[in-house]
RNA sequence: CGGGGUGUGGCGCAGCUUGGUAGCGCACAUGGUUUGGGACCAUGGGGUCGGAAGUUCGAAUCUUCUCACCCCGACCA
């Protein structure tokens, strides 16, 4: 059916243009739309609805970690922000300034929360008296607001939606362990409900937050082999603490400033699953998160019966606990077809009049494009087991893609070979920031993670070659 | 902020060199025939060409200025 090619609603070929193609899938399959204010995005409710299931799925597992959700104020008086020197440094070029009310000026100025740690700190240091307050674990939902130079739906806007733990403790140990803990579950996450496999590990001191002792972070690949940082988590030692002041009385009768953590997601990881998982024909959504994850299409609805016994799927899907929709819009199969591809539907089933003499209801999967038929009688059973193994199936692609494009590298010839074949680079190297910058500088390159396991994979720095403890991977990022 | 590019119905584009007051595809509307991988026919609605000034009898088209957006670099979840 290739007629001329003219009714066809194109998406750019992704391995030509990659940047193309994640920006023609999301408006096209209205994910988001541009905002008026530029580096803005409007999520659609089509996209929007991703978000719900994340957060859903995330707010489950901080409950199990004993998490409570609370909400803080989005206007930060600056002179907050200014406490904490590293953290200024940080965030001061990015922060939007509300200098006016009216025509009236602000005595104090106000920032827009690019992250909250300081209005939480100025909050805790009421809340916290006695080691008896600890370990005090809140979580919020929340917008913030980060004024980057260049923006991309999803990966980089100037607000984008996130949530943001933060916590205190009363040992160094159960700080960074928290931190650590909520790594973990941040990679659950993504293995559980995203099918996306990320390596864990320590940022670098170039590359971590402003104001913490370590950022952990997890990291994901692109089909285009670029990095994506998906997740952190930041064990902020007492940095925050003191300079807010927030004090508790020990057991020991002394006065102490608790340990700190804090750690996010933002909608950036919808922007990771697109990336993670599509193909040339647009969204491939994990049934977790899918909005429709079945979507039942009549075939030749005018023929009697077929719209009765589409109508009687969808409604048995629905009772197994299924997100479906039927697709009884006045549009050629085809049609349909292609567009619940392009929106990334995992499970498609058809019911036409040979299904229906046939007691069965004909699948494709968004997966593998692989194709067969179910009998009615058995959906409510077969059906979810299919999407689970459409979720497993999701995964195991994203891990093999993954790990099958690491490269040891011991060299700068290796390194750049590497990134051309568009993988991510494992190596050595020893631990200086003049390294590092060079790196980058040259080859565009960030030093992404030193994963958990420092295995040594040589004994060289890859850049200057001097002898080298750490091991790195490197990556192009987003 | 440095380098490159683009602005013409909702979207994607043509027209510009050689000025003569807009055209195509998709989308949209109505009617009909269709429906197992992006259906077809007919009819119809919608733009004054990013903005301003200038040249000219006449500007989407030429000149100058301006604005906006996009891509590549420096910054970042």
């Amino acid at each position: 059916m290739e007629k001329d090619n003219k009714f066809v609603q194109e998406i750019a070929d992704m391995t030509e243009d990659f940047p193309r193609w994640y920006t023609d899938v999301i408006l096209k399959t209205e994910l988001v739309d541009y905002g008026p204010v530029k580096g803005t995005m409007v999520i659609r409710p089509y996209g929007y609805e991703i978000w719900e299931h994340i957060q859903e799925a995330l707010n489950k597992r901080f409950k199990e970690t004993g998490h409570k959700n609370a909400y803080f104020p989005m206007f930060i008086p600056l002179s907050y922000l200014m406490k904490e020197a590293e953290h200024v440094e940080g965030f001061a070029p990015e922060v939007a300034l509300v200098t006016h009310v009216g025509n009236t000026e602000l005595e104090e100025k106000l920032v827009v929360r690019p992250t909250s740690e300081t209005i939480i700190c100025d909050m805790y240091s009421k809340w916290v008296q006695s080691y008896r307050d600890l370990p005090l674990l809140i979580n919020q939902w929340a917008n913030v607001v980060r004024w980057e130079k260049t923006t991309r739906p999803f990966l980089r806007t100037s607000e984008f939606l996130w949530q943001e733990g933060h916590t205190l403790h009363t040992t160094e140990e159960e700080a960074r362990g928290e931190a650590l803990k909520m790594l973990e579950v941040y990679r659950e996450f993504m293995r559980n409900v995203l099918a996306i496999e990320v390596l864990t590990g320590i940022k670098t001191e170039k590359e971590k937050f402003a104001g913490a002792v370590e950022t952990y972070s997890m990291e994901a690949m692109m089909l285009d082999g670029k990095s994506l940082q998906s997740g952190t988590t930041h064990f902020l030692g007492k940095n925050f603490a003191s300079a807010f002041e927030i004090k508790y009385l020990d057991r020991d009768g002394q006065i102490k400033n608790p340990y700190q953590t804090s750690w996010g997601v933002s909608t950036r990881l919808i922007g990771a699953l697109i990336m993670a998982h599509g193909d040339q024909r647009g969204l491939k959504l994990p049934p977790r998160v899918a909005p429709v994850q079945v979507v039942v299409i009549p075939v030749a609805a005018h023929k009697a019966g077929v719209t009765e016994k589409a109508t009687e799927v969808a409604d048995t899907l629905r009772k197994a606990g299924l997100r479906v929709e039927l697709d009884d819009r006045d549009q050629s199969v085809g049609w349909k077809f292609n567009e619940w591809e392009m929106k990334g539907a995992p499970l498609r089933l058809e019911i036409g009049p040979r299904d229906i003499e046939n007691g069965v209801a004909a699948y494709s999967r968004r997966d593998t494009h692989e194709k067969g038929t179910i009998k009615l009688a058995d959906l409510a059973a077969e059906v979810p087991a299919l999407l689970d193994d459409i979720h497993e199936t999701m995964y195991r692609q994203s891990h093999d893609f993954l790990h099958s494009h690491v490269t040891v590298c011991h060299d700068m010839k290796e390194f750049n070979a590497a990134l051309d074949n568009k993988n991510f680079v494992k190596a050595m190297w020893c631990g200086c920031r003049e390294c590092e910058d060079a790196i980058k500088a040259e080859t565009a390159a960030s030093a992404r993670v030193m994963p958990f396991d420092q295995t040594p994979v040589g004994d060289k720095c890859v850049y200057c070659g001097k002898p080298a403890t750490k091991t790195v991977y490197f990556a192009k990022s987003y």
